[in-house]
DNA sequence: TGCTATATATAGGACATGCTATATATTTAA
DNA sequence: TTAAATATATAGCATGTCCTATATATAGCA
């Protein structure tokens, strides 16, 4: 995927998923959609599903069933996470970023 | 390491030894250093330089080798990877940066 | 009521990351 | 010249990511 360009780009998924449900509950698809935006490929079903079981079994978003999608939201344990999550990419990344 | 924040940040460390060797040639020490810098934990040894090797089998770096040092610099094909990385990057977490 | 598209679930596996532990070479200090 | 510190090398492994393939449930339409 990322291998191309000389690097890959793997293990950001989780991340990049708690980001994007902490700006507005959505379910799988559209996070999905969501990613494929900026990456450029959609990850496929068998990557976001398990992602969103994994984290919801870890409190860090909660799911609302309606019909036949699950809504994800962020929950307090997320928001934290994902702000400590921010904190350490840009301490960690930030200069890569501002090279650009 | 990143996992108490509730997300993995792996995958990234070939990515930022590229850029760091971009920006100025370095051995093995001072890029587990500089890394260290950014991160708040230092690569070990066992994990700096297979990625060493490994980068340097593709030929995005070499190195060159003085006294018990090697230092690596970024070859041209170092240079179009991680300059594609970058954009890469960016377009793919830019946002993420921007909402910190 | 069937047909199709959408949304989710999960088993199984390929692959990469980054670790521990250990070994070797080189430099420096005693 | 030993001893200690520094720098590099590598085997082996636990873990995680993300895939393919397959299955199920729901919704909308004919």
């Amino acid at each position: 995927m990322v291998r191309e360009y000389g690097c890959d780009m793997r293990g950001m998924l989780s991340f990049q998923i708690l980001w994007l449900v902490s700006k507005k509950p959505m379910h799988g698809e559209q996070i999905a959609e969501e990613i494929r935006k900026r990456r450029g490929e959609k990850p496929k079903a068998g990557t976001i599903y398990p992602a969103l079981k994994e984290m919801s079994s870890r409190k860090l978003i909660k799911g609302r069933k309606s019909g036949k999608t699950i809504t994800y939201s962020i929950t307090p344990a997320g928001e934290k996470a994902v702000s400590q999550a921010i904190t350490y990419f840009v301490r960690s990344f930030g200069d890569i970023f501002k090279s650009a």
